[in-house]
Parts: structure tokens; sequence; C-alpha cells
DNA sequence: GTGCAGTAGTTCGCACCACGAACTGACCTG
DNA sequence: CAGGTCAGTTCGTGGTGCGAACTACTGCAC
């Protein structure tokens, strides 16, 4: 009781908190000439080349989603296939020089945005909400859609 | 220092967590057989009903993409327009009984996943975070897009 | 009251996104 | 080497989001 009329339950934080972060990631897409789509790729390829496949379990995507998806990046030259040698049905997905300095450029500037969000927090507050989101996100095993900025750690 | 590795930053846990609510979302747009869009207006139309102008600043959509929207719900039965009775150019957007009981059916069941997502935090970990990302919401003033589930107040 | 600027919504054309079903070709096991 | 499986693509369908151009109504100026 003697809750303010702020006051706000876990469910409704988490999902309009979801909703923010979007339009912050989908603004910071658009001024780059990317889609948010193109823009999650990216992020994930910073990482290392993966496989269609791989690809489509870490994106939440069906295969033939995917195949749409980097056939646009690689007409746009931000991706490239390259063909397995292990394997000769697989193809390894990896960034291009292009779609590496731009990945790079949309993430820190990404980063930068997202976290702005949370101006009035202190970075004690900070911590804490890092450290029960990062269980969530631990807790339901959610992919790798974002690198660790490393100067955030 | 002394962090073990399964530690995140701020940012990271906040873009990995939107991800994570998107996937939630939209699953089970998918098991009441909506796209994730048109959940999320329904949401809207939940608390009242709104004209299109309005819906497009608390969507963030552009006017032509709301038409269609909207046109889509409607030709699904889940929506109406009614006309303005004080402005002859407006239009008010409100939710069918269809819609308004599938709304309902939706938002509960989505609200019932959401709030299983934090699963391992204690009732006080819940309140914590709910406190700090509701600021991060209203500090950042992000839309009604989704109600506040009456029973976690 | 007439005229005109601004506002609410729609239309159109475009590119993108996501899916399932059906398909191709390479892998692998018996 | 035959049949099953696996990686990816193709195809068709419907939804999404945008800007530019348009229609129709409002309200203010005069």
């Amino acid at each position: 009781m003697a809750k303010i009329d702020d006051e706000i339950g876990v469910v409704g934080a988490l999902v309009r908190s979801a909703f923010l972060v979007n339009a912050v990631y989908a603004e910071s897409a658009r001024e780059y000439g990317i889609t948010p789509q193109q823009g999650q790729l990216l992020c994930v390829l910073m990482a290392k080349p993966y496989g269609m496949g791989e690809l489509g379990t870490t994106l939440g995507l069906a295969k033939s989603s995917l195949t749409g998806l980097v056939d646009r990046s690689e007409r746009n030259g931000l991706v490239r296939r390259e063909p397995d040698p292990q394997d000769m049905r697989a193809v390894r997905v990896a960034l291009t020089a292009d779609g590496s300095s731009l990945a790079e450029a949309f993430y820190v500037e990404t980063c930068r945005r997202v976290a702005e969000l949370p101006g009035s927090l202190s970075a004690e507050e900070s911590g804490v909400l890092a450290s029960l989101l990062g269980r969530i996100v631990l807790d339901n095993e959610v992919p790798m859609v974002f690198l660790e900025p490393p100067e955030s750690r």
C-alpha cells in the first residue's frame, strides 16, 4: 500500500522497457541505413562467422526467413557467404570489410544510446539493474544477440 | 574486478532482455492468431479508444503504417472505426466485442509468460527490478503500450 | 461569409520481413 | 550404392513500415 501512482509492476516494466529499447535500436539502425533486422544480423556476426542454421537458432528465425535476410545484406555488400570447407552443403556467413565497419559504428552508437536510457540511475543502481536483468538473460538462455561492450566490464 | 564471467553490462542486459521479451510477446501473439503488432494495437486499445493520430504517437508509427494495421485488424473483426462526433475528419478506433475478448485473453497470457521470465528472482529482487526499470520507463516517457496488470499493484 | 492554412486520415508504390511447403544437393550409414 | 538425413534455397502468401501525394474537414483571418 501507499504506493504512489507511478508505481509499476515487473511485467509492465519489462514489456515497456523492451518497447523502449526496440525503438532506440530501430532509430539507430535507421540512421545507419539498415533495418533493425540487418543491424541484429551484423551485431551477431561481429563475434564470429556463423552457419545459416546456427544463425537461425540465434536470431529465432526460420531457415527461409534467413535466406532472404542474408540475401539482402549480401546485396548491400555487408555480408559474404563463404563455403564451409568441411561440409559442401553448408555455408559460413561472415562480415565483409564494409559490413564490419558499419557493424562497429552501428554497435557503438546503439550502445551509446541505450546507455543513456538509465540516465537517472546512480552507478550503483545501474549495477543492480544489470545484475538482475543479467540473471534473467542467463536463466532464459538468451542468445548472444549483442556483444558485451568491453568498457562496461 | 573479481567479476565472474557471467557478468553483464547494463547495455547488454537491456538489449538482450528486450530481445527476450519480444520473443515471448511474438510467440504469445502467434498462438492467438495475431501478429505482434496487432497484439500491441489491441493492448493499447484495451485502455480506451484512440484516434489515429494518437495511436501513431503511442505506437511510434507513421500515419500511413497505422492505416494498414487498423485496416487489417478491422478486416479480422477485432477493431472498429467510429466517427468522432466532434470532428468530421477524425476517427476513433475501438475494440469490437471479439477484439475485446481476444485482447483480454492475449494480454493475460502474455502477462503470465513475461511473469515467468524472472523466475529465479526473489519477490524482493523483483520489486527492485520493477522499480529501477519503472524509473527508466517513466524518465523516457514510454507510452502506455501495455496496461498495468491490476493484481501487480 | 469567404478564403486559406493547417489537420486527420487514406491511397499508392516500394522495399522489407517472416513463414511453411516443396525442393536440391551433399552427407552418411548400412 | 541406396535410402534417410541435413544445410540451404525457392516460391508463394500475407503482414509491416515508410514517404509523398491526395481528399476532406476545421478553424482562423479578414
